[in-house]
Parts: C-alpha cells; sequence; structure tokens
DNA sequence: TGCGATAGTGT
DNA sequence: CCACACTATCGCAA
C-alpha cells in the first residue's frame, strides 16, 4: 500500500538518527508564530518537527530511529571554551514551551529520545552511527548542524535542511567532496580554518572554504598543515600564523564524540509501531488536522498489517464454508451476538454492497455478495433480518444503506461499536474501527483505506487472503462492543446506546433513504436568477472602482478596501483585516462607497447560488434529495447533516426562503408537516434552574421575552418596547453560551456598561439562572464532566488548564452543553415516539428532516390530523420538564409553506 | 492535489 | 471577547 520512495537493500536494517534541537529549532523559525492551537499554544516548532519526521519516516522507511536532544547549553564545550555558542541569543521561550511537547510526539510514536547532561545532541548522534555502522545498519543523520558532515561515509548518509525543515540535502562523500572540496572525514579540518559563526568559533582572516580546502588537501590533513604552516607564502598564511592555536581549540571543538555512555544501542531503536490512541490523543491537544493523518499513514506497524493477514495476530478461523452451509454456520452461533462487518457504500438511496463478513467465538466466514449461492443468499437474509438473532456493527446505519441496495434488511443489531464510543468520547474527531480497535484492544486491524463519509470497508482482499480483512474487522467489532459496552457502563451510558441512539439509527437510516422531495424545474429557475443577480452586482462593482477583481477573494478586496481605495481599517484576521459582512456594512455607513453596496449584494446572491447549485447536484434520480444525518460527530448530542446539509438552509432573509419552496411534498403525500419546539433551550434553562421566575414565564403562557423584558426593565409587559424585548432575547440566548458583557455589548451594539447593566438586572430577577450557571460549571469541574437530562456526558478537562483560554473556553462549554445537549436527547426522544406511534397506527407518514429543533414529516393523504396530533403529542410529552413543552405546527405543500 | 483561512448559512 | 455544526472559495504549499 505504501511504497518506498528510496529504495532499501532488503533485510539491511535502516537507522534513522535525528538532532532534535536542531531541527525544531529550523522549523520554529521557518513556520509563522501565529501558528497555534485556539486556545494560544503555539505549535509552529512541535508542527515542522512532526511533519519534518513523518516525511521522513514515510520516504526513508527507516527500521530504527531515535531523536537526540540537548539537555541544556552547557556542555564540555563550554567548559573547555566559555565563549563557545556564546553569540546566540536566548532560546525564545514559545520554542522552549513546545520542546515537552516534541518530546510527547515522539512518546506517542514510541521513538526513543535520548539526551545527556554534558553532552550535546550531536555527540550521541555520532556515537550511534558509528555504533550502527559497525554492526552493518545503514545511517541516516538529520542534522541542522554542520559538524555533522563529518560522520559521513559509505554507510552514513546526511540529511541537512536547505530552506526551512521541508527539504532536505541528501550529503553522502561525493556530495560532500563536491561541496566543500574536501572527504568528509576532513571537513572538521576545513571548518576549524574558516571558523564556525553560530558556534563563535573565530576563524583564520582571509581565509575562506575554498583557501582551507586547497590547504587541506595540499597537506592531506590540518596536523600536516600546522606543520608545515611555515613554508606558506602570502597573508593569509600570515594570519594562520598567528591564530594557530584557536585552529588548534576550534578543531577540538569541533569533533564529534564517538564513544557516549548511553542507555540503548542500535539494536534498542527499532520501530515498534505508533501508539495510535496516544498519536490521537496530542493531535487533539494540538490541533493537528492532515497532520495526524499523514502521521497514522506512515505508521510502521499499520503498514506491516495491512499486507500481511490480519488474523495472524490473533486466533481467527477463517471458515470455507461448503456452498449451502452459512445456514447451518449460523445456526450454530445460536442466540450469541454475531460481529458483522459489510463492504460496500452506505450513502442513503445510492449504496452499495459487495461483501459481508460474519465473526463469533474464533470463527469467521467471509461472503461475497455477487458469487452467492442461492442458498447461502436466503439463509444470510433470514438471518439479517430475524431480530432475534443478535447482530453486533460498527456503524449499523451505514451497513443497512448498503444491504438495502442489495434487498436486505438488517434488524436484530444489539450493539453498535461507533455508536457507543460515541457515547464515551463524544469529543473525538472520528471512530475509525482501526483506531478504536487499536486504542481498546491493543490490536491492529491495518490502516483504514477510507475515511470517507459513509464508506463502508472498501479493501479488496490480497491474493491469498480473501476476506481476511473483513473477518479480522467482524472479529474485532465482538471484541470491542464487549470492552465498550464496559466502558459505557462504567459512564452509566448504556442505556442511551439501547434506548436511544441506536433505535434512532433506524429512523434516521429510513429518514435518509425517504429523502425529501425537490422541484428541480424551480430549483434550475432560481439558480438563474440568482446567477443574473451576481453578475449584475458584479458589473456594477466592477463599474465603482474602475476595474475587475475577484470579489471572492478577501486577499483581492483588502487590496482594494484599504489599498486602493484608503478605507478604514477592519478588525484584524490572522492575516490582515476582515472583509465580513458586518465589516462592510460599518464600512459603507461610514464612506457611503458604491462599490461596498454591490459588493454586499454580490456575498448575498453569490452565496445563494451556490446554495442552490449543491442542492441540484444532489437531487437524486428518484427526484429527492437524500441528506445523511451524522449521528457521531456533535460533541453536544446533536446530529448534523450532510451531504447535502439540510439543516442549513437559508431562511432569514425572503431570497433565501425562495430556497425552502423548492422542498415539496412528493408524489401521492398530501402535505409537508414542520413541528418544532418553541424556545426549547430556555425551558430547559428554566428546568434545570428551577428560577421560578423563569418557570412561571412558560407557564404563564405569554411571550416569553415580553415576560422577562417586564421583569428586567420593570413595566407592564404591554409596554415592553420591541427594543427591550429584542436585549432581553439576546441576553437569554446569550446565556446558554457563556456570553461575556462584552460579547452581549457586540451583538447588541451597545458600550459593555450598558451590556454590564442589562446582565446585573437580569440575574437580580432570575437570580436562580446565575446559581444554576455558575454551579454548572463548578460542579463540571469537580466530576470533569457535564451531564444532559439523559445523563449524556460531556468531558471538559481543560476546565482545570492553567491557560486562561482554554480554561475559559471550557467554561462556556461546560454551560452549553447540558442544554444544547438536553435539548438534543428531548428531539432524539421525540423521534423515537413520532415513528413508534406511526407504526402503531399504521400511519404512511414519514419522518424527513430534522433540524435541532424541528421535525419535517411528510404526510399520507387522509392522515393530516392523525400525523398533527401525533406529533404535538409525542413531541410534547418526549421528556418531563417543569415547563411545558410548546409545540407548533405548520402544514403546506413547500417546507417554506409549512413553516412558520 | 490538499489544506488552512475566510466567509456565510442554520439552530 | 457566545455554543454547535457544514460547505464553498481562494491561495498557498507539497
Amino acid at each position: 500500500m505504501t511504497t518506498p520512495a528510496t529504495s532499501r537493500t532488503p533485510g539491511r536494517p535502516r537507522l534513522l538518527l535525528v538532532d532534535g534541537h536542531s531541527m525544531a529549532y529550523r522549523a520554529f523559525f521557518a513556520l509563522p508564530d501565529t501558528m497555534a492551537t485556539t486556545s494560544g499554544q503555539v505549535t509552529n516548532a512541535v508542527y515542522g518537527f512532526t511533519s519534518m519526521l513523518t516525511k521522513l519516516i514515510g520516504d526513508e522507511q527507516p527500521t530504527h530511529v531515535a531523536v537526540a536532544f540537548d539537555v541544556s547549553r552547557r556542555s564540555f564545550r563550554t567548559e573547555r571554551y566559555p565563549e563557545y555558542k556564546g553569540t546566540r541569543s536566548e532560546t525564545p521561550a514559545p520554542f522552549k514551551g513546545q520542546v515537552p511537547l516534541i518530546k510527547e510526539v515522539l512518546e506517542a510514536l514510541r521513538v526513543p529520545a535520548l539526551e545527556r547532561e554534558g553532552i550535546e545532541a550531536d555527540d550521541i548522534i555520532a556515537t550511534l552511527a558509528g555504533q550502527a555502522s559497525a554492526a552493518g545498519m545503514e545511517v541516516l543523520v538529520c542534522s541542522g548542524d554542520r559538524d555533522s558532515i563529518q560522520l559521513v561515509d559509505g554507510d552514513v548518509t546526511l540529511l541537512y535542511p536547505v530552506r526551512g525543515v521541508s527539504e532536505l540535502a541528501r550529503y553522502t562523500p561525493q556530495a560532500v567532496a563536491d561541496k566543500y572540496g574536501v572527504p568528509p572525514h576532513q571537513y572538521p579540518d576545513l571548518a576549524a580554518l574558516v571558523g564556525e559563526t553560530s558556534d563563535n568559533l573565530p576563524g583564520v582572516a582571509g581565509v575562506g572554504p575554498k583557501t582551507a580546502a586547497k590547504w587541506v588537501a595540499q597537506f592531506g590533513g590540518l596536523d600536516a598543515l600546522l606543520e608545515h604552516v611555515g613554508e606558506l607564502k602570502g597573508k593569509a598564511a600570515q594570519n594562520l600564523r598567528e591564530a594557530v592555536d584557536q585552529v588548534r581549540l576550534n578543531r577540538e571543538l569541533n569533533a564529534l564524540l564517538r564513544d557516549v555512555e548511553l542507555p540503548l544501542g542500535p539494536d534498542d531503536l527499532a520501530l515498534r509501531g505508533f501508539d495510535r490512541e496516544a498519536v490521537h490523543r496530542i493531535s487533539d491537544a494540538l490541533q493537528f488536522g492532515a497532520l495526524r493523518d499523514r502521521l497514522l499513514a506512515v505508521d510502521p506497524e499499520a503498514a506491516h498489517d495491512a499486507s500481511a493477514p490480519a488474523e495472524a495476530a490473533f486466533e481467527l478461523d477463517v471458515v470455507d464454508l461448503p456452498t449451502g452451509g452459512l445456514g447451518d454456520w449460523l445456526a450454530a452461533r445460536g442466540e450469541r451476538a454475531v460481529g458483522v462487518d459489510v463492504s460496500g457504500r452506505g450513502t442513503p438511496a445510492a449504496g452499495d454492497a459487495w461483501g459481508v463478513a460474519l465473526a463469533e467465538g474464533g470463527q469467521a466466514v467471509a461472503l461475497d455478495l455477487a458469487e452467492i449461492a442461492p442458498d447461502d443468499e436466503r439463509a444470510l437474509a433470514a438471518w439479517l433480518t430475524d431480530a432475534a438473532r443478535p447482530k453486533v456493527l460498527h456503524g449499523a446505519k451505514a451497513a443497512w444503506h448498503g444491504l438495502a441496495s442489495r434487498g436486505l434488511t438488517l434488524d436484530g443489531v444489539v450493539f453498535d461499536t461507533e455508536l457507543a464510543a460515541y457515547l464515551c468520547y463524544p469529543d473525538q474527531r472520528g471512530y475509525d474501527l482501526g483506531d478504536l480497535v487499536a486504542r481498546h484492544l491493543g490490536r491492529e486491524l491495518g490502516a483504514d483505506d477510507d475515511g470517507a463519509q459513509g464508506a463502508l470497508d472498501l479493501a479488496l482482499d490480497a491474493a491469498g487472503s480473501r476476506g481476511a480483512r473483513e473477518a479480522a474487522r467482524a472479529a474485532a467489532v465482538v471484541d470491542l462492543s464487549d470492552a465498550l459496552a464496559g466502558q459505557l457502563a462504567d459512564r452509566g451510558a448504556a442505556h442511551l446506546l439501547t434506548d436511544v441512539e441506536l433505535p434512532l439509527s433506524w429512523v434516521l437510516a429510513r429518514m435518509e433513504a425517504t429523502g425529501i422531495a425537490a422541484d428541480t424545474a424551480y430549483l434550475t429557475e432560481l439558480e438563474s436568477g440568482f446567477a443574473a443577480q451576481v453578475a449584475h452586482a458584479a458589473g456594477e462593482a466592477y463599474d465603482a472602482i474602475g476595474h475587475e477583481v475577484n470579489l471572492g477573494s478577501p486577499k483581492q478586496l483588502q487590496e482594494v478596501l484599504f489599498g486602493e481605495l484608503d478605507m478604514p481599517k477592519t478588525k484584524r484576521t490572522k492575516t490582515g483585516y476582515t472583509t465580513d459582512a458586518a465589516a462592510l456594512a460599518e464600512l459603507f455607513a461610514r464612506t457611503g462607497h458604491p462599490f461596498l453596496e454591490h459588493l454586499l449584494a454580490h456575498r448575498d446572491a453569490s452565496k445563494l447560488r451556490v446554495t442552490v447549485e449543491g442542492l441540484l447536484k444532489s437531487v437524486q434520480p428518484d427526484g429527492r434529495i437524500h441528506t445523511t444525518f451524522q449521528q457521531t460527530i456533535a460533541a453536544t448530542g446533536r446530529l448534523s447533516s450532510t451531504e447535502p446539509n439540510l439543516q442549513n438552509i437559508p431562511i432569514r432573509t425572503e431570497a433565501g426562503r425562495q430556497i425552502r419552496r423548492a422542498f415539496r411534498v412528493g408524489e401521492g403525500y398530501e402535505t409537508l408537516l414542520t413541528a418544532d419546539y418553541s424556545q426549547i433551550e430556555m425551558r430547559i434553562m428554566a428546568h434545570l434552574s428551577g428560577d421560578a421566575g423563569l418557570i412561571e414565564a412558560f407557564r404563564s403562557g405569554e411571550d416569553l421575552h415580553r415576560y422577562v423584558g417586564s421583569r428586567v426593565f420593570g413595566v407592564e409587559p404591554a409596554d415592553v418596547t420591541p427594543e427591550m424585548r429584542s436585549k432581553v432575547k439576546a441576553m437569554s440566548y446569550g446565556l446558554a453560551y457563556g456570553l461575556s458583557a462584552f460579547g452581549l455589548s457586540q451583538q447588541l451594539g451597545v458600550t459593555t456598561g450598558e451590556a454590564q447593566g442589562l446582565m446585573d438586572d437580569y440575574f437580580a430577577r432570575f437570580g436562580g439562572v446565575r446559581e444554576y450557571l455558575d454551579g454548572v460549571v463548578e460542579e463540571a469541574r469537580a466530576t470533569g464532566f457535564t451531564a444532559t437530562v439523559l445523563g449524556r456526558r460531556r468531558y471538559l478537562p481543560d476546565l482545570t488548564s492553567d491557560n486562561r483560554q482554554r480554561r475559559q473556553m471550557a467554561e462556556r462549554m461546560a454551560l452549553n452543553a447540558p442544554i444544547q445537549g438536553s435539548a438534543a436527547d428531548i428531539i432524539k426522544l421525540a423521534m423515537l415516539k413520532v415513528q413508534t406511534e406511526f407504526d402503531a397506527r399504521a400511519l404512511r407518514s414519514r419522518l424527513l428532516l430534522q433540524v435541532h429543533d424541528e421535525l419535517v414529516v411528510e404526510v399520507a393523504p387522509g392522515e393530516l390530523e392523525a400525523a398533527q396530533e401525533v406529533l404535538r403529542a409525542q413531541m410534547g410529552a418526549a421528556y418531563p420538564l417543569d415547563v411545558p413543552l410548546d409545540v407548533s405546527v405548520g402544514t403546506g405543500d413547500t417546507w417554506h409553506a409549512a413553516g412558520h
């Protein structure tokens, strides 16, 4: 799978030795110090170093690796010559802070980090290089220190950074001779004459590399040169005679030690494969995105396992069933849970499945659906659909779609390892089976070759191991389910899997498979309309400044606005000044420049056009759009929607609402019906806080914001002005996000003082809310997690971070997670109840979409009243709160018309 | 080709 | 300097 970039003598071990400090230091200066996590930890050195090491491991395919570090600046060289490296400035603090991070990365990669007091990294490398080549190993030294050139020989190659750390020059004996005119072992002689500014070793005046090389070559070495120094003529020679002592000292200092005592020898440096869990942990912490994947892709252990049969790692008997033998095999499994792995594409209405692997009790079978015998296929179909036959899958919803494409239905799934892992670790980025298996079972499945959404297992079997990988996955799912079931129980979350997420995954599968009807003719019209607006606005904008620019390029816009037009600077971004809509509107208010007006119009129209284009592209042959609901993405427990995202279809502007008219009731159905919870998050806040005032607000039936406004401003509800109402509305919603006075002032366009006053007044009336919010953070800090009404946890270790930014971010998450998460719990329960009730009443009406607090249903003829009744009743009774759950419903031919 | 930064849409 | 998402585009880097 991974091809070595350079050929390697088969069987000959190759040792990679890296000078940690010099490479990290180069990365530090090569990469911008704006490179940081959202919480402010600068990561340029650790990122650059890790990236460089990743590339080296991938390209050079070493069998052994070690990284050497300097412990401090003091060494035997500074003892001998206090001025050594004396010109170097103080190591920058942002660099020092990253060294421990680099060591953490190395630990995750299981690469030894070597260091010794009083010894420099180069000496450690020199020693190991000597030992390794004596042992017959090939050696690669990666260092930015030129002293390392002396190590180069037939067995040892130096990789020296040219620019930054991304490009490395290969110093072989020939390359050194070509560049410096002396063989590598004489390079220190040359350097002693020329001097090394970075080490504060002065050279001989008037002697550069050319002269030095000539002399060294002429006399065959520095010692001989110094013996015959009297014979030389010229100014440079005179200078040399005066500097002999310094030259001898230089030579003494630039000689690398080759006999440092070390705890590890070359044989101990074998690359053993990464600790993948640790790689994920540190990548999460440092917010490595692509680098994480590159890193995992060069994991030697994973690469090894991909080429070797995975079942070799543990006991698994891949049974070669006789034709027609599947029924008996399945019958023999009895009531025991069977692991199922489906190969194919798990996308709604466009899925496919070409293989199924089953595993139980150390035995596995792999089936090719294209070649399966009719008897076996019948046995498989009957077994898959039998609710009494327990199954365990990783990502059952995707498997459901894949199998559905073959007319196979899946039932009796008792555990889904992907959902379980999500419930245990909701903040994780992904739940790749191979990674989970490595983390929880300490076993390797081999790198997953496709992380694409909805992709099942796309592995093709290598000859001779038919279905082995699939079988190994199926077996791993069973073992993993045991491990995760224990962890779920520890977290009190087992019921969330069995009572909520798992049954919900079938509801979602049906919704996705159903899709929502789209009016393509109308969408096409809309698209051309928006396109015309885009073109018109662009033309006007160009006229306003007298030339064309790419209006979609913030960079070019900045040149126009702040260069050409010399407008006042807006808020800073990482790379310049923002050109977002709020800033442009502000600029327009101040300058009145027509370009801004047309630019804003262009932005709006072009956003809408692109949205429409995306929708058009996603209409399937059945005339419907089938989104995929992601059930394991949002850390709070919400769903998300992809390909396309139907949870962010415009609604605020009239032009945007036009797009909602393209979502129509399907042929053979009566109407669309939408039902949404009003102010569900504030109701949860009232419930969780127990604030008497807020609870009364909801029980009174008065408009919430009017009621709150009347209390905060001390007026009758009827006298609450729209301005007052919008202020308390912003305040109320902001609370659930951990709003600050500054944030509120920004939102409302008032001073921070006014915002603070509003907050004080608010909390004076609704003190229970403040107590609750304070309590949430305090409890989360003590327990390490927040919990929703159903006990869904979110772990927030940063609540005790020393870093203020990180801590405050975690505090806001702690405020928001129980509220957003409880709302997610409640609508999930509602969906289950609605579906159950539809089924119980044998209604043909069907759920289509969920948009966080809204459900969209397609109503079958004659069922409108029943469907409305089901939605009102089941959503309203989804979960008992201390305040009523208000549900409002609407109907219409389009999503727009059905909305409220 | 892939990725980070920017922008904009929703709840 | 207010939470949680997804997608598109640009421009740079590998």
